[in-house]
DNA sequence: GTGAAAGCGCTAACAC
DNA sequence: GTGTTAGCGCTTTCAC
C-alpha cells in the first residue's frame, strides 16, 4: 500500500492509486477546482483518497499558497470567564471556514503582548482578533499600518479605523441606571473601569449622561476610577467611595469583577447588600446567580461578539480593501437580588 | 533590500546579505547546528538576520522536518472554568519549548471529538493532551495503537497504559469526609460523578472507603450517581437523595458544578446550608468564595496539572519508547461556610 | 567550515 | 481534461 516516508499517504499516493497525475488529484480533491476535472476521474480520485485515508498536508499547502489557515487570538487572560465564550463564538465561525484559532495570553503586559504577537506572526497567522486593545495602543497602530488584517473584540483603540465588535456599553449603563432609578435610588455611584480602555471611558461617560438624563444627582465625587478590571481594583474603588464624603445608595460597577470586589468590602465593613447598598455589574459572567446575593448585571452576548468578530475578520482577509465595519451588539439587564429599593429609615451609606 | 515575494525576508535573503550559502545561514541560525559553522560567520549571519527582521517560516521548516511545533489540546468545553487554568499551565511549558497549543472543544460529543481530533491530526500536531478521557474510550485506544504521543489530564481511560496527570482524587475525598466527620456528621451522602469517567469512579470508591475507615454509617442509599458533571445533574442528584428515605446531614459532591446544582435545590426547597445541610465541592473553581454560602471544596492545582501534562508529552515526543509515567498531584481542603456541625435540635434532612 | 543539490507535499502556470 | 514543470522556504545529506 502506498504511503509517504512518514507513514501518512501523500497526494502522489492517491494520484498513483487512481492512475492520474498528482496535479489532477489535487484538482479533483479541491472543491474549488473540481469542475476542471472529468467527473468520473474526480470520483475515482476521491474514492482512493477516502480508502487510503488521505489528509492533505496543510504545511505543504501553506508553503505553496502562503496561507496558514490560522488566526491569532490575542487575549489578556483565558482564565477570565469573560473570554472563553467569546473564543467559542470565534471558533464556531472559524471552523467551518477551514480556519483554526491560535490563542495567546498577554496578561495585560505590553511587552509580553509584543512577543506573543510576534510569535503568532512567525506562525504565519492570516489575521488577528484582538481583545486587549487600549485607547492608546502603539503596537496595534503599527500592525494596522503594516496592513495586518485584524478585528477588535470588546474594546477598541482610538486614532485609527479598525473593524470591531463591541457590546452596546452606553445602552447597558443606561439600563442599569434606569433600573436603579426605578427602584427609587437618586444618589448612584459609578466604579469606572480604567480610562486606558475604551470600555472604561465609554461606560463612565454613559453613566454621567444617564444620571443627568434622569435628573438624578450628578455629583462628580460619585465616580471613582478603578485602575484595573479586577476584584482588587473594585474593592479598592468602593473603599475610596465609602471613605469619601458623598452619600450614595447604589453603585454601578463597570464590570462584574469590579462588582465582585465590592462584595469583599461589603462583608469586610458589614454593609448589607441590597439593604444598605445596591450593586449592579456588567458582562453577565457565569454563576452570578449563585452569589450571595445573586448579582444584578448587564448581560452581553459573549459568543455572538466572538462570532461577529470572526466574520468581520474573514471578510477583511477576503477583501483587504474593504473599509472597516464595526458591530455594536445589544445587551440586556438581568435583575437579581443585589438591587432593591433604598432603605427608607436609614440614610445613605457612609 | 532583500525580501521574498510575500514581503518577508527569507533565509536566502539573509544568506545573500551575509555573503554565504543558504545552507550555511541555516546552520548558523539553528543553535543546534551553529557549532558546525565558523564563529565569525555565524555572528555575521545572525546579525544580518536580526537587521533584516528575519523569521524562519515554520511551514517550510515543518514540511522538511515533518514537525509542526504544535500540540493538540482536546477539551470538552473551554467555558467550563476548570479548563482555562489547565490550559495556561500547559502553555506555560509548551511555549518555552517552542510549541504552540491548538485547542478544540468536543462538547462531550464523541462524534465531534473524532472530527476535532481528525482536524488536529490533519494539522500535523505532534502530540495530544486529552481532557475528555472516558473509562471506555475506543478513539483514545485507537490513537494509542497508532502510537500518537498523548497525555491525559484529570481523567484517564482503562485498559491501556498512557501517561496522565490527575489530582489525588482519593486523598481529596478522604479530606472532605474527614472534615465533615470532624464537625460531627455521621450520615454523609455522596453525589458521585458519571461512572463513565475515571474521576467519577475513583472518587466514589474513595468515598465509601473513607466512610468505612472513619466508622461512619456506610449506607449504599447515600450515594447517588449523577449522569453528567453539571449543575443540572447535581440538582437532580440531590433531589433524588432528598426524596429517598435515607437521612443525611452533609453531602460530598464529586465536583463543584454538582455542588452548585445542590445550591439550586436548597433554595428551591428552602433548606438552609450549612444549618440543615453541609455541602463540599471538588476542584476549587474561581469565585467559590463569593457564593451564598461560600463553598467548602477540595482545591486542585489546575495549572500544575496542565504544566505536568505538557512536560510528560514533551518527554513522550522526545523519546517515544519511554514507558508511560503518570503523575498524581496533591490536593488541599479549603474550608468555607458551606460546612458546619450538624444541627443539634432538628434531625437529619428529609 | 562551506557549498551544491535534492526534496519535504502541494499548487499553479503552462502546455498539449 | 490532464500531464509537465517549477517552486514555495527550509534542512540535510554529500562532496569538497
Amino acid at each position: 500500500m502506498a504511503a509517504g516516508p512518514h507513514g501518512t499517504p501523500t497526494l502522489r499516493d492517491v494520484a498513483e492509486g487512481a492512475g492520474v497525475h498528482a496535479a489532477t488529484a489535487s484538482r479533483a480533491l479541491n472543491p474549488a477546482t473540481r469542475g476542471l476535472v472529468n467527473a468520473e476521474t474526480a470520483r475515482r480520485v476521491m474514492k482512493v483518497a477516502e480508502t487510503l485515508g488521505y489528509r492533505p498536508n496543510p504545511m505543504a499547502r501553506g508553503l505553496k499558497t502562503a496561507k496558514s489557515g490560522t488566526i491569532g487570538l490575542v487575549i489578556p487572560d483565558l482564565t477570565n470567564p469573560f473570554f472563553p465564550p467569546v473564543v467559542r463564538g470565534i471558533e464556531e465561525v472559524l471552523e467551518p471556514a477551514g480556519y483554526s484559532g491560535l490563542i495567546v495570553n498577554t496578561d495585560n503586559d505590553l511587552l509580553r503582548e509584543r512577543t506573543q504577537v510576534d510569535l503568532l506572526r512567525s506562525r504565519q497567522v492570516e489575521g488577528l482578533i484582538v481583545a486587549t486593545a487600549l485607547v492608546d495602543h502603539p503596537l496595534l497602530e503599527q500592525l494596522h499600518r503594516e496592513r495586518v488584517p485584524m478585528v477588535m473584540v470588546n474594546r477598541r483603540p482610538h486614532g485609527f479605523d479598525v473593524p470591531s465588535t463591541v457590546p452596546d456599553d452606553a445602552a447597558g449603563v443606561a439600563l442599569a441606571v434606569e433600573h436603579l432609578a426605578g427602584l427609587g435610588h437618586t444618589r448612584i455611584a459609578h466604579l469606572a473601569g480604567p480610562t486606558t480602555t475604551s470600555t472604561g471611558g465609554v461606560r463612565a461617560r454613559a453613566f454621567r449622561n444617564a444620571v443627568r438624563d434622569l435628573g438624578l444627582d450628578d455629583d462628580p465625587r460619585l465616580t471613582v476610577v478603578c485602575h484595573r478590571w479586577s476584584e482588587d481594583a473594585g474593592a479598592e474603588g468602593l473603599r475610596t467611595l465609602l471613605d469619601g464624603d458623598a452619600e450614595f445608595t447604589a453603585v454601578v460597577a463597570a464590570n462584574d469583577l469590579i462588582a465582585l470586589g465590592c462584595y469583599d468590602v461589603l462583608s469586610e465593613r458589614d454593609i448589607s447588600c441590597p439593604d444598605d447598598l445596591s450593586v449592579v455589574g456588567f458582562n453577565g459572567m457565569p454563576f452570578l446567580d449563585k452569589l450571595g446575593p445573586p448579582l444584578t448585571t448587564i448581560a452581553i452576548p459573549h459568543q455572538q461578539i466572538g462570532a461577529e468578530a470572526a466574520r468581520l475578520l474573514l471578510d477583511a482577509i477576503a477583501d483587504p480593501t474593504r473599509s472597516a465595519r464595526s458591530v455594536l451588539l445589544p445587551v440586556t439587564l438581568v435583575v437579581r437580588e443585589s438591587t432593591a429599593p433604598p432603605r427608607r429609615c436609614a440614610g445613605a451609606v457612609r
